[in-house]
DNA sequence: GGTAAGATCCGCT
DNA sequence: GCGGATCTTACCT
């Protein structure tokens, strides 16, 4: 990977425009433990302040003010009492937004990625999953705020798929705004679940 | 000062 | 498919 990393002007567009942009992107993410890298396979994407599912909804906090800054940082926040979740902050100015990565293909440092995520029966399982994502790259609170073009995580290019692969469903594992179709996903990837590839079932 | 819900994962049935 | 683990955040009184 000798490409240049993804400048800050390509976060600084709406999250639902930036999420199907990021399949196929590259994170990279160093620590003294050693260097991991992600291919992105699936994200969804958040736009406050108006998705009521958003951080953002309820205004700035504490937690959730790395949404109402510049594009192009990381937000980490904690979640169900013991998992991480990592997001990139997108949007023109003064709207907060940020797309969840959800899950992606572990294509270097493997055997730290597997080392990190012991209980992993296969590696298309290691990043599968939000949480499981964070726990493979070793990130938690301490990066909330990271430069994505810093020392620790990098966004690089890396090969986006053709636009026929890529697919759009309803957001995952949220009671609001579940209609909007702003999870985005790589059709074919062993690193998606199959079920979500289907339209979940309406009563 | 108390409480309910949460952008989840894992093991068991 | 279901429920437990585990705790922070935000909102209410």
């Amino acid at each position: 990977m000798s490409d240049d990393p993804l400048p800050h002007s390509f976060f600084a567009r709406p999250a639902p425009e930036v999420a199907p942009d990021l399949l196929g992107r590259v994170l990279r993410c160093t620590l003294p433990a050693g260097t991991v890298e992600l291919r992105l396979t699936e994200v969804e994407a958040y736009q406050g302040p108006d998705d009521p599912a958003s951080h953002a909804h309820r205004g700035p906090t504490a937690r959730n003010a790395v949404m109402f800054g510049p594009p192009g940082y990381a937000y980490v926040y904690f979640t169900y009492g013991m998992h991480f979740c990592v997001n990139l902050v997108c949007g023109p100015g003064g709207v907060p937004g940020a797309v969840l990565l959800r899950a992606g293909e572990v294509v270097a440092g493997l055997e730290l990625a597997r080392g990190r995520r012991t209980t992993s029966r296969r590696d298309t399982d290691l990043a599968q999953g939000p949480a499981r994502l964070t726990t493979a790259l070793g990130i938690d609170r301490s990066h909330d705020g990271a430069d994505l073009d810093g020392p620790v995580l990098r966004l690089f290019p890396g090969t986006p798929p053709p636009a026929e692969r890529i697919r759009s469903g309803p957001r995952t594992g949220i009671a609001q705004a579940a209609e909007t179709p702003w999870r985005f996903w790589t059709e074919g990837e062993p690193t998606v679940s199959p079920y979500r590839a289907h339209t979940p079932r309406r009563r």
